[in-house]
RNA sequence: GGGCGCAUAGCUCAGCUGGUUUAGAGCAUCUGCCUUACAAGCAGAGGGUCGGAGGUUCGAAUCCUUCUGCGCCCA
């Protein structure tokens, strides 16, 4: 026996081979004459940690690539991060403020230089981790959204749109985060449905203060900032109100009431507080009518002085307070709890206060347009399919908005537009938008005709753009397309982009859209047409991790097991192996990790990973049996000889066809179709059925050849199996030969399918279900595996063409532990009786059978048969069934009768033979 | 309110162009095995009228309509 333990080591043997592929420098990519094979990871928030997602992601992705490296493509797998402007400027503040250090009492500079500080101190965390899971990046290519090239693209781009009239400023309703504060794209706020209250507050006539009418409010503490009282037009309730003025309570600032279509007269009264400064609906319809806008928040939600009372209270304690307030003076009607859903920063899990504000937008207009073209001619296609529904309809002329790329940070790329300092801040009239200030400069020397103007008559504006404006360049900008557009021109389109379906709007649809819009003057024309100017021609959208009660894995509920503890316990190969068992494209996944009974948290186990480290161990020991094995060049015995040959051809032709349906399943995606085609292989043909057929008797040599072409098989497989479970295919592949410097699994030539015998396929197949029934008979009537058994086959011409199959007879022989099998004529006396196939087994039993059990048995059978018979003959016997269906169809469907009523009489005979009633 | 998706065995999921013997896998359960590579294993078994109701079709888990439940996106 080998000197090999009995379980595979993942821990040693991951580490040694990740450091082994690095030093070989396998992942690293150069342009070459190869057909390139490029993808860029999306990139992880540099604040992140490996999370499952990231998990099921980067798994993905790294099949994908180690396949494509394997067959002799120019593999590129590009790493990196993105500076995720709000998530790390909060981590940045954080960890100035536990220094002592305020934001407000630094520089912009002296700041930033903290945040490079915190960034290279934690940014690499989760590149690192990527490497435990095995991903094969090309780590030298690795590109941060924030470093020089990638935010000179920034910079540039955003001229470029400025140029081209669709990078504009202006006044704006926007979501803004009163604990960040900064401005946050729709894509950033979380609705979240929860229970709220809504006042009913009486608005008492001007000029009679006796009369009033009830409007319903969810925010009393915005009534100071109301500018009008609206009604429907048609709402004969009001109709008389229309024109008059009423007071608000408290403060008594008198308002008009204004008709407009917008209300909806069935909702709370059907007359509505209209607040333009704090609502995008009342900002549109105060627009409509000339309103005045009056602003009673501050920046960080705390009530200013136009509020006139409340003054400096934050706004939900203003909520509170002024509900005391108008109950003492009689203003509030009544309250009604109501279910509702409210805007959450994304980034900061605070209630997000619809805020006007001054800032930067992107027309998205003809972007939306050229990306949904993009999807629909079939440039992008999307895995699965119908995500383009959704894609659709977000990208819909009516539905599409306004990008606002303007942040109120300084992690990021500042917004290269100068203002003249003479004009006061946020009325600026004269912009100078430049790649430069020094030609920022000189626009505005020559815009003013001043042309003593020098830099300190100019400031530059405060803001940085949207981190989803630099990663919407990714594709092009890590490969420095806007600089030096040579290895662009070699990577690009990128083969397939894998991502999870929730940043679709986010990234996806953006990168299509910069794809269309510069790709076609860095490709240049020629290259354009050859190579398509779509950032990438697939999209694999993948599911949401989701734990057992279907909520998505996140931190914040902490209910996702620590990705690294699970990689710990079960081998990268283990996890990657769980992870895809159950993840179809675009499907979200359970993963089924166990919560503590006792303490409800999460625990680090999985099935679906232990079943993946028990494949690890299962082929591990599969080698150790080979490498165990004595070998010898004498001839075998010809049954010996017979059963190998039988074995090795099976296998080699299962094999084709394998990898026919391998290919087939990637071709379209499906890899967990492809992983489990492989597993089932690998575990129940080649362990269970090829190795026992081929094992020698115990202390006996196995004959050269059939190790050699057993050693051929297995490596065969290891390759096929290699971008699914890297680490334990490269250490069984290494322990299978002696491998010279520089022959490695993760370089081996991935196999093409090959013809194979269907018929011979079958036929052992069939052979597979005698060995079964033999195996069920001793599992029924308590015979021992090591007992010979005699077995007899009913004799008809298909068994015996089917027995001829040179070592079949064999094969079963010794898989059965038979002492014969033979072709019978005659029923067989005291026999139990199954059928494999169409052919009808008889064992011969020693002991007396049961036979009230026997008849049972095959009484049960025979209905099964008999129904079966039934419903073919039903269809076949339907004229039209005969006469409309296809003659191959038609054929099966006969073949199934003449089957199923051979078995039937078969079974018939042997309840007569036995007695049975 | 508008839209997208899902519903198949106790659990988690496959089932691709409607037809491959009246539905497959893994886990869990049960039975029997420490057989000499593997108990992280081996050999078996049970378990589903494919969410309900209609329809199209010679034929429906698969296509259509509708209802119910769940998830998500948008408002």
């Amino acid at each position: 026996m080998s000197d090999l333990s009995t379980r595979y080591n993942p821990q040693e043997t991951e580490t040694r081979w990740y450091q082994h592929w690095m030093d070989q420098r396998y992942f690293h990519s150069e342009p070459d004459e190869r057909e390139p094979f490029t993808i860029v990871i999306p990139p992880p928030n540099v604040t992140g940690v490996l999370h499952m997602g990231h998990m099921l992601n980067n798994t993905i992705q790294d099949i994908l690539i180690r396949k494509a490296r394997q067959e002799g493509k120019n593999a590129c797998w590009v790493p990196g991060t993105d500076h995720a402007s709000i998530a790390t400027e909060a981590k940045v503040v954080r960890m100035l403020r536990e220094r002592g250090i305020r934001k407000m009492d630094i520089s912009r500079e002296e700041f930033m230089n903290y945040a490079f500080e915190w960034k290279d101190k934690y940014g690499g965390i989760i590149l690192e981790q990527l490497k435990k899971l095995g991903a094969s990046c090309d780590w030298d290519r690795t590109r941060f959204t924030m470093e020089p090239s990638l935010s000179d693209a920034v910079i540039r781009v955003f001229n470029d749109l400025y140029r081209k009239g669709r990078v504009y400023r202006g006044l704006r309703m926007t979501n803004w985060d009163p604990e960040a504060l900064t401005v946050l794209s729709n894509e950033e706020v979380i609705y979240k449905e929860e229970n709220s209250q809504f006042f009913y507050l009486k608005y008492v006539l001007e000029d009679n203060p006796e009369e009033g009418l009830v409007i319903a409010t969810q925010r009393p503490e915005t009534i100071m900032a109301d500018t009008a009282v609206a009604v429907h037009p048609d709402d004969e309730r009001y109709k008389g109100w229309i024109g008059k003025n009423v007071l608000i309570p408290l403060i008594n600032r008198p308002i008009p009431v204004i008709a407009d279509t917008y209300v909806d007269r069935e909702f709370g009264t059907g007359a509505l507080k209209i607040t333009p400064a704090h609502d995008p609906n009342d900002y549109e319809i105060g627009q409509r009518h000339k309103l005045e806008v009056i602003d009673i928040l501050t920046e960080d939600g705390k009530l200013n002085e136009k509020a006139r009372i409340l003054v400096g209270e934050d706004r939900f304690a203003a909520r509170k307070k002024i509900r005391k307030l108008l109950e003492e003076a009689g203003n509030l009607v009544k309250i009604e709890d109501y279910r509702t859903k409210i805007g959450y920063s994304e980034r900061t899990d605070v209630v997000v206060e619809p805020r006007l504000s001054l800032q930067w937008f992107l027309d998205m207009k003809a972007f939306a347009r050229t990306a949904l073209e993009a999807v629909r001619s079939g440039d992008v296609r999307f895995f699965p399919e119908h995500f383009w529904n959704m894609y659709y309809t977000w990208l819909q002329e009516d539905n599409i908005r306004d990008w606002c790329i303007s942040r109120q940070l300084w992690w990021g790329q500042r917004i290269p537009a100068w203002y003249l300092k003479a004009e006061k801040s946020g009325q600026e009239t004269a912009i100078f938008v430049a790649e430069t200030a020094d030609e920022a400069l000189r626009q505005a020397r020559e815009h003013t005709g001043n042309g003593a103007l020098t830099f300190a008559d100019l400031r530059q504006d405060d803001d940085v753009v949207d981190t989803w404006f630099s990663s919407w360049l990714w594709p092009i900008s890590v490969f420095d397309g806007f600089r030096n557009p040579e290895e662009f021109r070699y990577y690009y389109p990128t083969n397939v982009l894998v991502t999870g379906w929730d940043i679709m709007f986010f990234w996806v649809a953006r990168m299509i859209m910069a794809g269309y819009e510069w790709a076609p003057e860095l490709l240049g024309e020629d290259l354009a047409r050859e190579k398509g100017v779509m950032p990438f021609h697939n999209v694999y959208y993948t599911g949401m991790v989701r734990d057992n009660k279907r909520r998505k894995m996140s931190k914040s509920l902490g209910n996702s097991p620590d990705a690294l503890e699970l990689i710990e316990n079960y081998g990268a190969d283990g996890v990657r192996f769980g992870m895809l068992s159950s993840a179809s494209a675009g499907n979200d996944i359970i993963f089924d990790a166990p919560f503590d009974s006792q303490t409800n948290a999460v625990l680090n186990e999985s099935k679906l990973c232990e079943q993946g480290r028990n494949f690890c161990n299962k082929m591990w020991n599969a080698l150790r049996l080979t490498k165990g094995w004595e070998v010898t060049t004498e001839p075998a015995e010809a049954s010996v000889a017979a059963v190998d040959q039988l074995a090795i051809s099976w296998m080699q032709h299962k094999l084709q066809q394998v990898i026919g349906q391998v290919n087939d399943h990637f071709r379209e995606f499906r890899l967990s179709d492809a992983l489990m085609t492989l597993y089932k292989f690998i575990w129940d043909d080649f362990c269970s059925w090829y190795l026992e057929m081929i094992k020698p008797a115990y202390g006996a040599p196995i004959a050269e050849s059939t190790r050699e072409a057993t050693i051929g098989l297995y490596e065969r497989m290891m390759t096929l199996l290699h971008p699914f479970m890297p680490f334990a295919t490269e250490e069984i592949w290494h322990q299978l030969r002696d491998r010279l410097e520089g022959e490695d699994c993760v370089i081996s030539r991935y196999p093409e399918a090959g013809a194979f015998d269907a018929g011979l396929i079958a036929a052992v197949e069939r052979a597979k279900d005698a060995v079964a029934g033999i195996r069920d008979t001793r599992n029924n009537n308590g015979i021992k595996m090591k007992d010979l058994l005699e077995v007899k086959v009913q004799e008809t011409a298909e068994a015996a063409n089917w027995l001829s199959l040179p070592g079949l007879k064999e094969m079963i022989m010794k898989m059965g532990n038979l002492e014969s099998l033979e072709l019978t004529q005659a029923e067989v006396p005291n026999s139990v009786t199954f059928l494999a196939g169409t052919e009808k087994f008889f064992v011969v039993l020693e002991q007396q059978i049961n036979v009230a059990e026997e008849c049972s048995r095959l009484k049960k059978e025979l209905e099964y048969y008999q129904g079966f018979v039934v419903s073919v003959q039903k269809r076949l016997s339907n004229e039209r069934f005969v006469g409309s269906a296809p003659a191959d169809v038609v054929d099966r469907e006969r073949q199934k009768l003449a089957d199923g009523e051979g078995k039937v009489k078969s079974l018939e005979e042997a309840l007569q033979q036995l007695g049975c009633h």
